[in-house]
DNA sequence: CAGTGGTCTAGACCACACT
DNA sequence: GTGTGGTCTAGACCACTGC
């Protein structure tokens, strides 16, 4: 493969230039989730600019997660992983404060054409083929969560129950190891909703019931969406928290 | 007033200690919101560092959203009162995606002691007097949110019913221009909840609907919790928007 | 035009990790 | 010790704002 070495965007600050083309081999795998990326004084010679540039350039992308600093070790690709970025995305926490544990169990995997909806978030055709999953979370033997995961087939072509089973960590580091894609940033809609009879059951509540409702599109390098949740939390003795800057 | 421009940590790198001296400087009002802060020379001059060093303190202080730089007229005291910070804070959207526009209506105001669990979260004494405030909001005339707010009463003296009437904007601004206490960041904890009767008859919805509920704590500088708010949401047409990195 | 923040460089030295 | 990222400096020049 051909070193990504020349500038991709006609013009902008150097550093945003060096960005784009770090973001470019991020893209291209040319450095994979966990390792290590050339030392600056490599990179400045790369790409001709002084290592001050490049500092900016890494700052920036690590600042967005995309990298991470390890001072007289060196700058590594971001992954899942790593223990800090277990639950990167896992907002939810028990009202005592402390740290959830959450066990999963797979109720479906099928193969399924998308829906208009599912394929707009996804950005593909309807009727493309999709993977959906079901699966319900559990703390401490307490079912707490149901979720409904779609999946574009095409780039998770392959993926079945059997797999979900045996994987011991969170899906997002599944995906990675699995299918070298790579969870960037992601956005979510929250709405509260009432528990109709599937969920009530699923959850062991009470049909009316009050839950959580999360609708989560997850993103990965250049913006593309890979995965949509549809989540429902039961929030008695847990709660979504958030901080706002 | 004597300027600050002392080290006040013992030590750390240099520009974080020029970090924390602005600090002081923002907490001590010494600049105030929408003010200018002098330039990256003066600064540099002030505190005998260079002025890469300033540099690198406001560009963290900035990204914290506590300053806003502007190319070739300076760097400025973020304030509520700005078009971009109006509702910084503020989650809810459309489904549609369209901007929100509330309506307020202020129900009460009254002056109480505090409660065990409001005094722990404001960081005051149990029975220390605060400030209660009830609020409905409303787009396009129909009601969507009801809100409780509690202030410390000492340091919002005197706020009633006619002030907030008479107030045209959001609250994060009435507190910076009435009681000079900027809002710096938030914590939000989101739950589901069931409508009760009086929730109900607020949001001019059916009991047993369900609701979102968000209590949030709002800091000003220095950490120091100075509003609890709960609001609930009624989720129908809107959603609460986060984004996650 | 002068004054502000924004970019870029080159070089010195520090703090930390590995071996 | 060597190599990594982290800090700090000094100086040059660019880009934008407002007089």
């Amino acid at each position: 493969m051909s070193l990504i070495s020349e500038p991709i965007a006609s013009f902008s600050p150097l550093y945003e230039q060096i960005k784009a083309m770090i973001l470019a081999s991020l893209q291209a795998s040319e450095w994979l989730p966990g390792d290590a990326i050339p030392s600056e004084m490599e990179l400045a010679a790369r790409y001709a600019v002084s290592q001050g540039t490049v500092r900016k350039a890494i700052d920036e992308l690590a600042a967005q997660n995309l990298l991470i600093r390890r001072q007289g070790k060196g700058t590594f690709v971001a992954t899942h992983q790593e223990e800090d970025f277990q639950y990167r995305f896992l907002r939810l926490e028990p009202d005592s404060g402390e740290k959830l544990h959450l066990k999963n169990q797979f109720l479906a995997c099928e193969n399924i054409p998308s829906d208009p909806y599912i394929a707009r978030l996804l950005k593909i055709k309807p009727g493309d083929s999709i993977i959906r999953i079901d699966r319900i979370q559990s703390s401490a033997g307490r079912p707490i969560a149901f979720e409904e995961i779609w999946l574009p087939e095409a780039r998770f072509k392959g993926l079945n129950l059997e797999m979900l089973n045996a994987w011991p960590g969170p899906m997002y580091a599944f995906y990675e190891s699995e299918y070298a894609t790579h969870m960037v940033r992601a956005e979510e809609k929250i709405k509260a909703v009432l528990a109709g009879s599937d969920l009530a059951k699923y959850l062991q509540i009470s049909e009316g019931a009050a839950l959580l409702s999360v609708e989560r599109v997850a993103f990965t390098y250049g913006n593309k969406p890979v995965e949509i949740r549809h989540a429902r939390y039961d929030t008695n003795g847990q709660h979504y928290d958030n901080k706002l800057n």
